[in-house]
RNA sequence: GGCCCGGUAGUUCAGUUGGUUAGAACGCUAGCCUGUCACGCUAGAGGUCGACGGUUCGAGCCCGUUUCGGGUCGCCA
């Protein structure tokens, strides 16, 4: 049934007739989408990128194109042409449900198979399916829409990124490798036995050099490998937007990207954003919200009750705070009635991932009665001062996390809080939530590899006043680094650079590089330092997870063509894959599948 | 590497206490049907119950191992 290519030519897509066009004659083109048979008349919807129009063929019109749109099945792939008419009966659930082709000459231009899923809108087809057979899944129009809005953010960003003077360059994918932070993919080198690239992590280096090479402003829209473990917002092969400027500190930087951020949400969902943001210290962030990328659209604060607890007689508090931790809890309002015991259990077990040793808690019931796992241990002046400083009501639930340990007191209260907001749909607003963290700490001590490391990277700048600190009491040296949060989830990150060789040299020797190590590692960059450095900074989009919550999916897979799943393999393509020996030889690699 | 969840027609699912020939809807195939648009009506085909092993007279169901997928902790400068 497949023909040899007539000369139907398309000049119009499916989506866009209308009332408009009554009476032209159109050639368009797509895929089928139904077909309908009543007997002596044929219904078929074709689909392409735009929508789907309605092909009508009658029987007493023409038998022999009556006859092919007969045969024609789901997904064929045709050109029809023909006259645009009114509809008879109007279907007003559609765009072009008010007209019609009257088909009189179709090209069949591809047969094909009955698909493993239906190709229909908001298909509930396995997401296992779906990757395998992904160009079909990328059929799907509500699949679809979601990489054509992210050609239109990528669009915006070019012609913002540009309007504001900023060119972009394209930075090598075959790069050194810099160990540092993230596992790099690595590539053999064919002609360098032995030795290997690695694929950019960020272009970091690379946007830094262009500074140094008075390109002033910078910006790539970059792809980014990072070898580690996949989650529901993280792939490890990414996009990022990508930029840097010169003669520039924190504030030109962060008023660049709030005019993105302005832009691409007044343009894409049509929502004005305020700025400048709202700014929190990362000290702030962690103590009220217990994580340095909060979500402020519900409250639920951590507030402290170590000054209450350090002397009580209940030794899981007083011992935490003795041994150097604290005491501190969430009120979560409301939800006393709605959590069972058997579910407090669970969230007990749950918050042990975070690294807390149990979960205290006390429910207050709508009749101001209440129970509680820790009060029975208390004096009466210890409970009131607990309820006091946490404002319980009736139907208030108290989660308190005790530990030697601050940070796992905050970070489990905060993910609690978190988890606590999504089970019970807390989060009422609809309106978006961005704000900056700013003030991070420089360094961070690593317990396994016994020294400090960086928190954002060896190259963001401590803050002016801090730098004298770096060798006697680095824990207490402050970055000029700033975080982007967007509904309780890091959307981009970026510092002021270090722009000095002393200082660069410095920083590595906190970090316990030997001068030979800093050498090898970065000696291109600690070379070009010596001939002239503009003070610069920047920022990176991490632009998969933007388009992910702005278009609010669940996964950042959904946002991404083709993307790899939880075990970083890529199901339709199948990689990774073996290779030949052959090409194992050429590089000199042996293989050992033990 | 740890923990949790899942895998039954092409698809989405149901499957009772372990018991006859594993069901439904959609899709598919064929026939009928001139205004459908999730067309309708009739009939039909379609199953390695993820895989392997065990318990049992008997396993889709119980146990073990394994594989694939999802979530998450670790990890992600």
């Amino acid at each position: 049934m497949i023909e040899k290519i007539k000369n139907l030519k398309r000049n119009k897509y499916c989506g866009e007739l209308g009332i408009n066009d009554i009476g032209k004659e159109v050639v368009v083109c797509g895929w089928v989408q139904r077909q309908r048979d009543l007997g002596h008349l044929i219904f078929i919807d074709l689909r392409d990128r735009t929508g789907v129009v309605q092909l009508a063929f009658d029987e007493h019109t023409d038998k022999k194109i009556f006859q092919k749109a007969f045969e024609v099945r789901s997904e064929f792939v045709l050109a029809a042409k023909g006259f645009i008419r009114e509809r008879s009966s109007k279907n007003m659930q559609i765009k072009t449900g008010e007209i019609e082709i009257a088909v009189s000459d179709l090209e069949v231009l591809s047969e094909a198979e009955t698909t493993p899923f239906e190709i229909v809108e908001n298909s509930n087809a396995n997401e296992e399916l779906r990757l395998k057979y992904r160009y079909l899944d990328l059929r799907r129009p509500d699949v679809q829409d979601k990489i054509i809005i992210r050609h239109k953010i990528v669009k915006i960003a070019h012609d913002y990124f540009d309007e504001n003077g900023f060119i972009e360059v394209e930075t090598p994918m075959l790069i050194r490798s810099t160990p540092e932070g993230a596992r790099d993919y690595l590539v053999p080198s064919r002609i360098f036995r032995g030795s290997f690239f690695a694929l950019p992590q960020s272009p970091q280096l690379y946007k830094q050099l262009l500074m140094l090479a008075g390109f002033d402003r910078y910006f790539q829209v970059a792809r980014c490998f990072r070898d580690e473990d996949l989650r529901a917002d993280r792939q490890p092969e990414f996009t990022q937007l990508d930029f840097e400027m010169s003669f520039v500190d924190e504030n030109d930087v962060i008023s660049i990207t709030e005019g993105f951020i302005k832009k691409v949400f007044k343009e894409i969902l049509n929502q004005d954003i305020s700025v400048p943001l709202k700014r929190l210290t990362y000290f702030e962030a962690m103590n009220r919200f217990g994580t340095d990328k909060p979500d402020l659209r519900f409250g639920m604060e951590i507030v402290e009750l170590t000054d209450i607890l350090k002397n009580s007689e209940f030794k899981v508090f007083s011992d935490a705070i003795a041994s150097g931790g604290s005491v501190r809890a969430i009120n979560a309002k409301d939800i006393a009635p709605r959590l069972t015991r058997k579910e407090i259990d669970r969230l007990t077990s749950w918050i042990k991932d975070y690294g807390a040793k149990g979960l205290a808690w006390t429910k207050i019931n709508s009749d101001l009665s209440s129970s509680s796992s820790y009060e029975k241990f208390l004096n009466e002046t210890e409970i009131i001062r607990i309820r006091k400083t946490v404002g319980t009501q009736s139907n208030d639930i108290i989660f308190i996390v005790a530990d030697s340990d601050t940070k796992v007191v905050l970070e489990s209260l905060g993910a609690l809080r978190c988890k606590l907001a999504d089970k019970f749909d807390l989060i009422k607003t609809s309106e978006p939530n961005l704000l900056w963290i700013t003030d991070f700490p420089l360094l961070e001590f690593d317990k396994e590899e016994n020294r400090y490391v960086a928190m954002h990277h060896p190259f963001t700048a401590p803050r002016h006043e801090d730098i004298e600190k770096l060798d006697s009491e680095p824990q207490n040296v402050y970055a000029r680094a700033y975080d982007l949060v967007f509904n309780g989830n890091e959307i981009g990150g970026g510092s002021v650079r270090i722009s000095n060789l002393e200082l660069q040299n410095k920083m590595f020797k906190v970090l316990g590089f030997s001068k030979e190590e800093s050498k090898n590692k970065f000696g291109f960059l600690l070379e070009a330092f010596k001939y002239g450095v503009p003070p610069h900074g920047g920022l990176a989009f991490g632009l998969d997870r933007l388009i992910m919550l702005m278009l609010n999916c669940k996964s950042i897979r959904d946002v991404i063509a083709f993307p790899k799943v939880a075990s970083s393999a890529e199901l339709m393509s199948n990689s990774p894959s073996f290779v030949d020996k052959r090409q194992l030889d050429e590089l000199s690699i042996i293989f050992n599948s033990n």
